[in-house]
This record gives C-alpha cells, sequence and structure tokens, in this order.
DNA sequence: GGGTACATGTAATCAGTTACATGATTTA
DNA sequence: TAAATCATGTAACTGATTACATGTACCC
C-alpha cells in the first residue's frame, strides 16, 4: 500500500537523509549531528525505529550485511521519493515553535526578586554567545563547500536566531 | 514525598500559571493561548493531565465546586512554590530548539527544482510575515499594560524571531 | 592486554496527542 | 427552540525518550 501513513518530520527527516545517499542508522545520526540537529534534534533511538517504520510503508528498503556487523542499510524507493517531493513542494502553516527553557523561566520572572532575574539574563546570555561562536565556526568551515547550499541557508537562519537571543539576553541585563 | 519527580517544562509552566493565581484547567487554556502559547503550545488535554500529576506530586492542591459543574480549582502549595522557584533560579543550558517545518523543507530543498524552492521560500515569507502582524498587534495591546512586564518581554523576543524569518525568506525568494 | 571511546541496537516507559463525549450558554 | 459555540473533561494510542546491553576498534 503507497497510501501516506501519517508520516512525521522526523520521518521526513530520515527520509530525505537517505535520498542524499543510502546509509545505515548510525551514518544517519552522524549527518544529523553535523547538521539538523543543531535545529531539530532527537533521540538515536529514533533513528533505529523510524527507518524500520518507513521500511513497512514502502518507503525505503533495508539490505543486511551478509557478513560481520550485518548493519542494515537503507535505500530509498521510488515512491519513498515521490512522497517526500510531495512534501517538500507542499508550504505549511505550521506555527513555528521555539523552545527555548531561558524563555520560558523569564516569562515567570515576576516571581522572583529582580537580581535573580538579571542573573538569568545575564547566564543565558552566556549560553548564547557560546553557542553563537559554534555556529560561525561550523558556518565558516561548511562556506568553503559551496555544495549542499540549502542547509548552509539554514544555518544561516540558525545564527540570525542566536544573534537575535544574544542581543535579546544582552539588553535585559 | 517532596522530591522532584521528573518535572517536565509543561510541569513549570503550569505551576507557574496557577502561582499567578489559583486557576481551572479551562482558565489554563485560556491563558496560555493568549501568551505563552504562542512560542510553547500544546494539547489543551495536557492542562487536565499535568495539574494532576502535580496534585499527586503535592505541589499543587485541588478543590473542587461543591456545586453546578464541580470544576477543579488548583492551588500552587508552598512545595509547588518552592520547586518552580529553586527551577527559575537555575539557568539552563538546554539547547534551544528552532521547529519551523518550512526550515525543514528548505534543508532537502536540493532534492527539487530551483523553481519549487523558490515558491516554498515565497509561501514561508507571506506565513510569517502574517504572523508578524498578527504578533505586532498583540504587543501593541499589551503595552499599554505595564504590568507583566515580563511575559512583555519574551513577546518581544517572538517579534524579534520572526522578523528574523520574514527577512530570511525573503533573501531567498 | 586493559581501558576507553566508538558503534549498534532493543525494550520499556511515558508525555503529549488525537479522538471522543457531553453539559452549559448564547444567539438567531 | 434549534443551532452553534463555549466549557470541561476522559480514554486510547503512539512517537519519542530513557535506560540498558553488547560488540568492536583503537591506544597507552
Amino acid at each position: 500500500m503507497s497510501n501516506t501513513p501519517e508520516l512525521t518530520p522526523i520521518s521526513y527527516l530520515v527520509l530525505g537523509l537517505v535520498a542524499r545517499g543510502a546509509s545505515t542508522s548510525y551514518e544517519l545520526k552522524q549527518r544529523v549531528a553535523g547538521s539538523v540537529g543543531y535545529f531539530w534534534s532527537f533521540a538515536h533511538s529514533a533513528l533505529y525505529a523510524e527507518p524500520a517504520r518507513l521500511e513497512t510503508a514502502g518507503l525505503l528498503t533495508e539490505s543486511r550485511e551478509a557478513h560481520g556487523r550485518r548493519r542494515r542499510m537503507y535505500t530509498i524507493t521510488p515512491a519513498g521519493r515521490d512522497a517526500l517531493e510531495a512534501w517538500l513542494r507542499e508550504p505549511t502553516r505550521e506555527p513555528t515553535q521555539v523552545r527555548d527553557l531561558g524563555l520560558l523561566k523569564l516569562f515567570f520572572a515576576g516571581l522572583i526578586d529582580e537580581d535573580a532575574a538579571r542573573e538569568l539574563a545575564r547566564a543565558q546570555a552566556a549560553v548564547h554567545r557560546e553557542r553563537l561562536a559554534a555556529y560561525e565556526a561550523v558556518a565558516g568551515a561548511k562556506a568553503q563547500s559551496p555544495d549542499d547550499l540549502y542547509p548552509l541557508e539554514t544555518l544561516r537562519m540558525g545564527l540570525m536566531v542566536e544573534r537575535a537571543f544574544v542581543a535579546f539576553w544582552e539588553s535585559l541585563v
């Protein structure tokens, strides 16, 4: 059956990564860590469960190594590529979620004294400055290889958000 | 037992809202909708399940109306207030998650033709412009009442992020 | 050759969602 | 008074996490 059985964002993420090249779960994990993982992360075990589900749905095929570790290698099927492309072409109105615990704490900062609130701002500013520096390093390294244009663009957006956070927290200090 | 039995962000969110004033689940729902919900949203049923859990943990107390709807009204306990304050004071290094399906699609836009990618950018730019306008309206309305300073600040951060998204998508068109 | 880090997975649990249900109020 | 909408909840399901487990390769 090639009817789309409720795919989640992680489904498409896996589909997309496998579309760029057949992979084992471990390879997926590494590729996520170096790219999308910066803004959309999850437990590595999801990368074992999800391909299995996609295989059941006929969107991936699995082939196991004959010897040694007998790792499962996943490849995208034509149906998988169709589902992925259809999803990519369809715009979304899903609201953007910015899940930042610091922000959530700030929301309730009226319940603690002002000094503690300021301290929170200071700490979060420091964390985001660190993160920004790390992203900038990654971006600098990736900017050399001009393939992978779009992943680089999402990284650029990540940088913009981090800069906004730094500016925001610093404005509160 | 007042040992902290793994509270989630939603736990603290509920705790924080109830700390600002005893509420029923429905009131929580409404308060979320007009504030934190903009950046941290979830199903309303969570606001029925979560207070119950917090009551078991001794962080809230429940009292039911004697007559009529017998609604459950929740009040924070001293232990609840302690747990909340301790959490508020502790800074976090939890990575910020920016969950935006448009961005995820863009990450894989290399798999579709350039026109489709540009179309995606155009659509997302429009969506974010709309959202930005809505936030600005809310912010304008809230700016009148200068109590609730911190919620207003988080809204300001929300605005910054939306502006960044608009600029980003427009730069791709 | 013992330790440590990398690699590869499975099983159980649970937070949060979806779907359902029904009572109370307003409106037309 | 019918219809819609607001208010209030429960039950079942499941995606994703936590925790566990073990194999392999490198390095000191």
